[in-house]
DNA sequence: GACGCGGCTTCCGCTCAACGGAAGGATGTC
DNA sequence: GACATCCTTCCGTTGAGCGGAAGCCGCGTC
């Protein structure tokens, strides 16, 4: 991928994170492993199109592209039909409220209301976190492809604080936890000082799409108070959706019984493979 | 633009719109302007990467663009600046809340709050109009460059009502009173059912960076009692943003007397100075 | 004020990645 | 079954992209 002219276009997007914002052409050509001058002739006709705006001898990602970005309907699609009910949830509880979906093995927040009083957490809109860490996450994950859900429980389940799950059998509890209460309520596993509470939103086809929750100090907050109105407010942007009143019955369990290739079909198969039948299921950050 | 593979690259991104956000390879290769095997290798890294999703034979943006695009500092990043304060004016107002900033001859919607009660407005997140139009437009444009202002004033003004302002007298009038006045107000521009109150958001340099707006109902509505909450909000963002207090004095006025390069230097001459003469200062949609 | 340095830009001849026509599925429709 | 539409693979040709070299600019140093 890092030898087609398309990929080091994306390369050269990639250099660019919530961290470096703002790059210098030499920057630029080092973090995409190109040589300068090719770099400087990708740069040049990005930024002609509006993709790479440049300031000050640094070059930032362009208004283009974000206009471009918004057209995902995964990103600010989904955002503009949930907004309004974040917006009421948000005004109800006064707390962080945040709206994430899957992508790998990461939840992406997709939108997040904070006021001033809330807690300040470290997630941001367009930010990743994994899966099995926080509310969001553990909520999309129990709802997820059977495949995923193992690929999750097998791989290294990192630990922020000594309250996040690492271990795969407690997880597999969890999980199972949530998918019969619907909603996840869990206390201080990114931060010990959070505390949220996550419900699933479906679309159309009765698919979990996205999950939405709301992140409260955890110090003296009775969680369970928050439970109707978090469910509420992400029954009503599935509706909004078009999810069917009655959400399909209890899915898929764990493990096993994955109807092969329900859908999309080829599950493993993992890196590459020089693009035989599409790509195998996205796992994580692609390799860039 | 559309010889290299650069070029082709973003017009197949350029090939999504608001309107269609989804399409078909061949599709793709139509809107490009591709042949359909180019298109065909081209969407399918762009996809292997993330920047295009595949679902039920239809492409789509792809979460991983959209949230490289949430890297633009003039996109998500000043608008996670400006949140919390566009919450507290729609808390006051409950009426649409709109942030945009200025790209070429139009006004780029970087966020829009909107509750139930709210106007229906055409406008969208990622969305433009132009600037002669809108009142955040009028804002923007009468703090642009000098430059800028000529063009509008000498380019077409569509008009979309009767009460847009198509008559370039009476544009330059009215942008000399927002000047003046630090405030845009205007009624049914767009649509006749709505009118705006804007503001202009100052950055750290005392640049006008951004213009905020309330849209409410021109029926039945003082207009002026919404000027201080406004006026008020712009202020706290621009702080937020590191403006100084006292922002610069009254700036340059209309037409001649541009101070050739007080920032930036290289006004004229477009983009940097190489790519030759380059296109005169992006003016709307590149070519693309 | 000469020198060195780092970053940016231009030039240009070589080469291999990209191109795209043709042909072959897969699916759906009448 | 014939037709239409859309997608995918193959492969020989060629010019777009490559990247080393060299020059430019602004800056800090001696």
């Amino acid at each position: 991928m890092g030898e087609s002219v398309t990929g080091r276009v994306l390369g050269v997007l990639a250099a660019f994170s919530a961290e470096r914002p703002e790059l210098t052409l030499t920057e630029i050509s080092r973090r995409a492993g190109l040589p300068l001058t090719t770099a400087h002739r990708i740069v040049g006709e990005l930024a002609a199109w509006g993709a790479l705006e440049r300031q000050a001898g640094c070059y930032r990602i362009g208004l283009r592209l974000w206009e471009v970005g918004a057209l995902a309907p995964r990103g600010l699609g989904l955002r503009e039909t949930a907004m309004p009910f974040l917006e009421d949830l948000y005004e109800v509880t006064r707390q962080n409220v945040q709206l994430a979906v899957l992508d790998g093995t990461d939840a992406v927040y997709v939108e997040r209301i904070s006021g001033r009083g809330a807690v300040n957490v470290i997630t941001r809109v367009g930010g990743r976190l994994p899966l099995h860490a926080t509310g969001v996450g553990l909520v999309l994950l129990a709802h997820a492809r059977p495949d995923l859900q193992e690929q999750v429980l097998a791989g290294p389940l990192r630990r922020y604080t000594p309250k996040t799950i690492c271990v795969p059998a407690e997880l597999r509890r969890v999980l199972a936890e949530v998918r019969r209460e619907g909603v996840a309520i869990t206390d201080g596993m990114v931060e010990l000082i959070a505390l949220s509470i996550a419900a699933p939103v479906r679309d159309a086809r009765g698919d979990v799409v996205a999950a939405l929750s709301v992140v409260v100090p955890s110090e003296g907050t009775d969680a369970r108070a928050y439970v109707p109105a978090v469910r509420a407010a992400a029954r009503a942007i599935s509706r909004a959706l078009g999810s069917p009143d009655r959400p399909r019955p209890v899915e898929t369990v764990l493990a096993g019984d994955d109807p092969a290739g329900v859908q999309e079909g080829h599950l493993h198969g993992a890196g590459s493979s020089g693009r035989p039948p599409s790509g195998p299921v996205r796992t994580g950050r692609p390799p860039s």
